[in-house]
DNA sequence: AAAAAAG
């Protein structure tokens, strides 16, 4: 039964894309360059949807894609990574998919046109249409086609059919050579940890499941150190290349910078300016739990527990979160109750929360750090950034490829974050690991993922339709994507493989690469669990799996099928858990899946940062439209959150009605053209995209500096995930929240909850905020409430 | 409310 809600009968604000009518591959591919998305036909003016200036500007400057953003694009039909120049490999794949080809061909179609409109409109900036016509001309291009059609590139080109008899001999041949190269370099290492470090399950098969949390929550009220030093830009490598960018730049930038751009999605670590955990303790634990009581809040659910645990366990628990106290704690039998497992190792397990400092590598004498909680729940190993500023990733335990392929990738040396979860992922273990957002995380359980599947096949030889070792779990396919795009070139660096299984797109080719065999998969839970259910995915070789966003996995609609998903991993596999925001509500899967797993975070760091300034404008009900298009109106790139998917798609049309370009992503558009309508933002082909909360979390565009949420949202959690949008790469951003009257009281609180802060302004139509925010008109306009 | 599953 597909939940679906596309097909046929399904709910009336299903399909947006028809305005033509029932939506289907085939009309999409219908629709006129000339049409517009909304059905009507024909230009009203420039830069509206329908606008059609002419062939000659159609062709819109095109950037380069980086070996990095080539890989998204190859895996964006959920095929087995190849990285361009490897055309060899690449054709293998196409082959079999030929087969899909027919269906997706009309989806690109229809994509494509749609994709020059914009283009156009911008061919009408003097700077830009110049420089790239002439530079780019005709070679480029090509590489433009391309680049649009992410799924294509693969599956559509009839040329590469030669390729076809290599497919056969691929395993062993085109990889030949990496294996051994990476193998090469690691031996020495290799030898000495992995005795240790491997999956040998054994170690871990004995580890007691159902580690609790409780106690966990009772740490909430240490106070985080004020001495948390906050990141420094400096540390930041990639910022650097990045100064080109500046928003100033885009007429300009369109060249030159986008080619850089590519390199952004490695850079997402770069984002972390200073962010201090340190009001949190401040933002006092008791007002939360109250104000946490709302039906939104419920993760927070330390109201609950926090009453009915905490009394007891405070006094009792921390004591044995010391080191020294472990040994004791084995033999502690108030926890014995929730082991399931066999001997004193289940005690152990009740541990696993506090006991991580004694086993967390990183806490040494490089590594000043001291236990914390933030907010509820998590009680962190809270790693000081200066303390890992001299470390590189070769210190960290990474053969030369990867290194290699980090640098490639934007990530010269490992951030806070990655320093800090590293070491122990190498080792094994199970980590929780809280990081801002933008500020590393895929690269900090990427990295390690891939050297420790690396270190277990080391000498082996990659059989054809082996099964994969790793998986890598995401609540959107958007996510799952971009993750992908940073795994993939690492991987292959070493000779893994990766393929993205996520829905929304035909199986076929997933299944097809499964079956050659992949060593990494990344998708969303939806389709893995179908493949699984089908037979074509085998995950009991899994012994690594991560849950990116893990604390929104273990939310209502996600949880279970993450649950069956988990169960059906090795024995004794490892798990990652990471978000910007983990908390409490990561128990459930905790606790049946996580064995002494060590939380870090990284000290300084906080959501409420000083390149990201928050506002909030309180307006009446029948401004809000108006103050939108103003808002919007502007040069920059701007994203809108809409809390539903009609609002979203309403508002996009509402835009573009008033002659600014704007696209739309939300789960009523088929997966081609979310992939699209995201890559026209990141490629600056269009300037303001509307989207729901499938865009709030995880998903980078560098360049973002303006948030504006057009619906506030009603969780804390998705506030910061969505201001995280911008303010990336430590650049400056500005969130803007439109709130009613009725509405400040909720808002005040929320802030409290995100521990920003953000002035509260009664504005209407025509007020010099807006002009302001907009970047208008320089103004130093006071706050006005 | 949104997201995540059709061949």
């Amino acid at each position: 039964m597909p939940k679906n809600k596309k097909p046929a009968g399904g709910r009336p604000a299903k399909n947006f894309e028809p305005r033509y009518g029932a939506k289907t591959s085939y009309q999409d591919r219908k629709r006129r360059p000339g049409e517009s998305s909304t059905g009507q036909v024909g230009s009203r003016s420039a830069g509206h949807r329908g606008h059609r200036p002419g062939e000659t500007t159609d062709a819109a400057p095109k950037r380069r894609w980086n070996a990095q953003e080539r890989a998204g694009r190859d895996e964006a039909r959920g095929i087995r990574t190849h990285s361009r120049d490897e055309r060899p490999a690449r054709s293998f794949d196409d082959r079999p998919r030929r087969d899909d080809r027919p269906a997706r061909s009309y989806d690109d179609r229809p994509a494509r046109s749609y994709d020059d409109r914009p283009a156009r409109s911008y061919g009408d900036r003097p700077a830009r249409s110049n420089d790239d016509r002439s530079a780019r001309s005709y070679g480029d291009r090509p590489a433009r086609s391309y680049d649009d059609r992410p799924a294509r590139s693969n599956g559509d080109r009839p040329a590469r059919s030669f390729d076809g008899p290599r497919r056969d001999d691929r395993s062993a041949r085109s990889y030949g050579d990496r294996p051994a190269r990476s193998y090469d370099d690691r031996p020495a290492r290799s030898n000495g940890d992995r005795p240790a470090r491997s999956f040998d399950g054994p170690r871990r098969d004995d580890r007691p499941r159902g580690a609790h949390l409780d106690r966990v929550d009772r740490n909430d009220r240490r106070s985080f150190g004020d001495a948390r030093p906050s990141f420094r830009p400096d540390d930041r490598p990639r910022r650097d290349d990045r100064p080109a960018r500046s928003q100033g730049d885009r007429p300009a930038r369109s060249y030159e910078d986008r080619p850089r751009r590519d390199d952004r999605p490695a850079r997402p670590q770069g984002d972390r300016p200073a962010r201090s955990y340190s009001d949190r303790p401040a933002r006092s634990y008791e007002d939360r739990p109250r104000r946490d009581d709302r039906p939104a809040r419920s993760y927070d659910d330390r109201p609950a527990r926090s009453q009915g645990d905490r009394p007891a366990r405070s006094s009792a628990d921390r004591p044995a979160r010391s080191y020294e106290d472990r040994p004791r704690r084995e033999g502690t039998a108030n926890r014995s109750d929730s082991a399931h497992a066999p001997g004193g190792s289940a005690q152990r397990a009740s541990d696993a929360w506090t006991r991580h400092r004694e086993n967390a590598p990183v806490r040494t004498a490089a590594h000043e750090a001291h236990v914390d909680v933030v907010h509820d729940r998590l009680q962190a190993e809270a790693v000081q950034a200066e303390a890992v500023a001299e470390t590189s990733f070769a210190d960290l335990g990474f053969g030369e490829n990867i290194v290699r392929a980090l640098v490639d990738l934007g990530a010269s040396a490992p951030f806070p974050i990655q320093a800090a979860t590293i070491p122990p992922i190498l080792e094994g273990k199970d980590v929780l690991a809280r990081g801002r957002t933008g500020s590393g995380k895929t690269i900090a359980f990427g990295a390690p993922l891939v050297e420790s599947v690396l270190r277990s096949q080391a000498g082996q030889r990659r059989e054809f339709g082996r099964s994969p070792k790793a998986l890598i779990m995401a609540p959107t396919r958007e996510l799952a994507l971009q993750i992908d795009r940073t795994i993939q070139p690492i991987a292959r660096s070493v000779g893994l493989f990766t393929t993205q299984i996520y829905g929304g797109v035909p199986q076929g080719r997933q299944v097809g690469a499964l079956r050659k065999g992949v060593d990494i998969i990344i998708g969303t839970p939806g389709r893995i669990e179908d493949l699984v259910n089908q037979g074509k995915l085998d995950l009991s070789d899994i012994r690594i799996a991560v849950l990116d966003e893990g604390d929104h996995m273990c939310e209502l609609g996600f949880l279970e099928p993450v649950q069956r998903i988990l169960r059906h991993t090795a024995e004794g596999s490892q798990k990652l858990l990471f978000s910007a925001t983990l908390d409490r509500e990561v128990a459930a899967l905790v606790d049946e899946f996580l064995v002494e797993p060590a939380v870090y975070e990284v000290a300084g760091e906080d959501q409420d940062s000083g390149t990201i300034e928050h506002r909030v404008l309180v307006i009446e009900h029948r401004d809000k439209a108006e103050i939108l298009d103003s808002l919007v109106d502007r040069e920059g790139k701007t994203l809108v959150f809409a809390r539903t998917r009609a609002y979203a798609e309403m508002l996009a049309e509402q835009f573009d009605d008033r002659g600014i370009h704007a696209v739309a992503l939300h789960g009523d558009l088929n997966q081609a053209k979310r992939t699209r309508n995201l890559e026209k933002l990141t490629s600056g082909r269009v300037q303001v995209l509307v989207a729901t909360d499938v865009a709030a979390r995880g998903i980078h565009v560098d360049d973002i500096d303006l948030v504006i949420q057009a619906d506030a949202p009603d969780e804390y959690k998705t506030y910061l995930h969505r201001s995280g949008r911008t303010g990336r790469a430590g650049r400056s951003g500005t969130v803007v929240t439109l709130i009613t009257r009725q509405r400040k009281r909720r808002m005040t609180e929320l802030l409290d909850r995100a521990e920003i802060h953000a002035p509260f302004e009664d504005v209407a139509v025509g007020d010099d905020v807006i002009e302001e925010l907009a970047g208008r008109v320089p103004t130093n306009s006071e706050i006005t409430a």
